[in-house]
DNA sequence: GATTGACGCCGAG
DNA sequence: CTCGGCGTCAATC
């Protein structure tokens, strides 16, 4: 845990049909971290207070949570990249910033692989590609599910592959044994 | 320096 | 198809 973990922030969640979505904001009012849908309101907290242990529950950013439930379920929403706090992330590395910043550009409806992320970044580093974006802060928002393997399959997700597998189907994704149409 | 990855590619079976 | 083995390199120990 680094320093910037102390700093307190404040978490709002969101239900629909037994998922819980959970949105970190920081003090300055931006996003922080997002929490994968969870199956109780507790563990979708956890999944930001992991980071951040000093935390408020308020309803003050529950339209955020809203918004990634409907980003989850396939919605193109229109975002501004100003709304993140990417200071305050857990994300320390040019890296993993320019990882970041790549897949964010990934538009909806359609993927990338890893290699293909690492080439963008004039790089043959792939591996540190995955693992970059296995430490994205805000998945759903940065679309991290829509990068896969160069052999078409699904590739790994830190919310199990079914989920990044489901997302893809919601949004329009053609997906038939674990692989990209 | 040695090990570890949300990977990629090739060759063997 | 699956698997091992090697490639590659950023992060971590």
């Amino acid at each position: 845990m680094n320093k910037k973990g102390m700093n307190p922030i404040i978490i709002s969640t969101h239900k629909n049909k037994n998922l819980y979505f959970a949105v970190g904001y920081s003090k300055r009012g931006k996003i922080i971290r997002i929490a994968l849908p969870q199956k109780s309101e507790e563990a979708a907290i956890c999944e930001i207070t992991k980071y951040n242990p000093k935390f408020l529950v308020s309803d003050q950013y529950s339209k955020t949570a809203e918004m990634l439930c409907t980003m989850y379920h396939g919605r193109d929403v229109k975002f501004d990249l100003e709304m993140i706090d990417f200071e305050e992330s857990t994300i320390n590395s040019s890296f993993e910033m320019d990882v970041i910043l790549e897949v964010a550009k990934i538009p909806h409806g359609s993927v990338r692989t890893y290699k293909e992320i690492a080439k963008l970044l004039d790089s043959h580093a792939y591996r540190a590609v995955g693992t970059a974006i296995g430490k994205n802060p805000f998945p759903i928002l940065i679309p991290c599910h829509r990068v896969i393997r160069s052999d078409g399959k699904i590739g790994d997700f830190r919310g199990g592959t079914p989920m990044k597998v489901q997302i893809l189907k919601n949004e329009g994704i053609k997906i038939h044994d674990q692989k990209i149409i």
